[in-house]
DNA sequence: CATGAATGAGATTTCATTCAT
DNA sequence: AATGAATGAAATCTCATTCAT
């Protein structure tokens, strides 16, 4: 009836292109200001302020301050799955998977600081056993089973979830010590340099645990 | 006027030990509430309860949340700093002192995991550079100080308060990522053998980093 | 421009009857609601949301949620109003006359519970001497106004407005007395005789109350 | 061990009073504020003002305003309860009985007007059929059980719980008209006057609501 | 010294109202 | 005329801190 076809799952009026916008600004400013002083620390008005809105208007769009800390974790989990997933790439074999695995993660939060210090101030991977806070389970989970599809093909079936569950923390693990170490700001060559030896070992310390049965590859 | 006559130097009357113990509960209660939920997320009453004492009686021994939290810290540096320090032994190269740096930290936090999360938490650490929260400087700046005495011999003077900075930062990445790596409950043999070649890398890394001259040594 | 020419002393166009039609909706929304649940627990948005519009509109109509409680009130009122003012019927004797008053309250009350609950929850009745909320003091002068026109032809004039209100007052509370009675679903039957001899005591006090000087007339 | 005995039960020191008579200032200020301008109107701060004490602590004594409406519901409620179990009096007969409640529930109200404007503001009694609000419930049920045990000796047992509550009800119904009518200040004698023949109609109501058979002896 | 009732600053949250579309 | 996103004043509620006992 009206000109729009295609278009009518994203009908962007004026409007609804505002309360994207203002969302966004909520969740960036709210994400700069999380990672910079803390969750706890951080106050409604000073989100609101940050992104130059009124402070009941945060509560149009997220419920609580924790949906809106879910909804950043979602977020920053949601696109951390998208680039583990990666383009189809070939597969490979285990060593070569979880050397991507490590660059993509490392790639990642060094690209999104913020979200880097977000994840791990609210523990995110620190909390891979506890399991309690809803909210943040299941993005968690969407991340687990992509770790678990990226393995499955060089690993016995089925994998215990426990073992994906735990190389997942071996992984953050590693970026978080090797963030912290490069956050110290190393002259990009350093990094890489240093980089090197480090991922080696974490990888051939991965294969061991997995059972890889093609470990006797050269170091 | 009172009993106390010889003793006055070391006046343990009952009140004195009480005082003490009332004192060492209201640290071990926060520390355990603060790294299992958060220092914002834990109320004084949390604390006091779990330490069954009275609310008010936490303000008998701490004038603020934050002095307690300070004490906390200055605490668990002071006890990680005696581990670095050692026991008087034989000074090796830069490549021992490195690793027993390592070991040092490792087996600290290992052993004190609260304290671990703790740091992490309030991300001492990751506040290497900024340096706001005067409570917590003084304690840190003891330790980078006792960082730069362990390597002084073999690095050439004066070194730059910086780069004392940057080690510790990476020693503390380094740490942070591989207890998380370690949380999860591999078999003690495991991470030992899985330790090896990370250490290795790290200090290798390391000497790099501190212009060793003696770097050449085999990998 | 537009089709109206001759009607326009009454110019029901297709927009104006849609205002009507809203108007009419966000008014049975709210009373309903505001019956139900009170009128400071109910919110503006229930009330459109109740009304299928959107909240705005509601104030295209009324310009507060006030406005829109008097408009409610108002409109009972007049209704009860009309309803006791009658059909010109003859005079009769002020038994009488107060048996109709009775009978009219009741039955209007019983046919708009919710205007029955809204009256009694802002207490309009309760708040005879009051007299302090502004928007509701016209409608209620009405009120009274009619009253004392349909006694007057039985008592000496003039009648203090004092005794209207009171009588008023008495004849709210015997209503609300009665309905709150005849909410337990009592059979019709049983309600009208359980009621007779109620509103006979009830006349009988009214009369003396008034000073009729006709009281002895039989029971 | 101690000199206190018996009075263990109420170790009332010193700052236990203060609690109960700070309690007690929020419980009146809270009531008489309730029934002045609704529970919605009245905030917490006005509350705490008129109490002379600080907004917080009234949390320190109730979790919420809810709370603290509840707590004068179930006080109002229990009070009324023991008016009305009586001082272990003959038992007479259904008629008698009936006098008694309606007499006894009038004496309540007149005594504590405040607390009758709560308890149908809040509409306990029109709420009789609902029984929705969890807090209010119980002190509800305490109230009904004990109108039941008034009127067991006079009904065929077991009484059907519906009849009970619509009693119940009725009696609500009577009290609140009667006391709306005589919120006019007639001289008391005209109300004694005035309430006769009413109570009357309203037990004749009753009697023949319950079945009772005696029902027939003379009006 | 130990206590916990009281406090009030400041945080979160609600919602009547405005206004651009 | 209808809409609903945005607003901020005002409410509720939390909790570190004080202080009388």
């Amino acid at each position: 009836m009206n000109g729009r076809s295609a278009s009518d799952l994203e009908p962007v009026t004026r409007t609804q292109k505002r309360v994207i916008r203002t969302r966004k600004k909520l969740l960036q400013a709210a994400l700069a200001l999380f990672s910079e002083k803390g969750v706890d620390a951080t106050t409604i008005e000073e989100i609101t302020e940050a992104a130059d809105l009124g402070k009941g208007t945060l509560y149009r769009h997220f419920t609580s301050k924790d949906e809106l800390m879910a909804a950043l974790i979602e977020d920053a989990v949601d696109r951390l799955v998208v680039g583990i997933r990666g383009k189809g790439e070939p597969r490979g074999n285990l060593q070569e998977t979880l050397e991507r695995l490590l660059d993509t993660h490392l790639g990642f939060f060094r690209e999104n600081r913020d979200e880097f210090i977000l994840l791990f101030q609210g523990r995110l991977f620190l909390k891979l056993e506890r399991d309690e806070d809803g909210a943040i389970e299941e993005p968690f989970n969407l991340y687990l089973r992509e770790i678990g599809k990226q393995i499955a093909p060089f690993v016995p079936q089925p994998i215990d979830p426990l073992k994906v569950r735990r190389l997942a923390c071996a992984v953050a693990g590693f970026v978080s010590g090797f963030l912290s170490f490069a956050m110290i700001d190393m002259a990009p060559g350093e990094i890489e340099k240093s980089m090197v030896p480090l991922r080696a070992a974490m990888v051939s310390a991965a294969r061991s645990f997995l059972g890889d049965a093609a470990q006797r590859s050269p170091l």
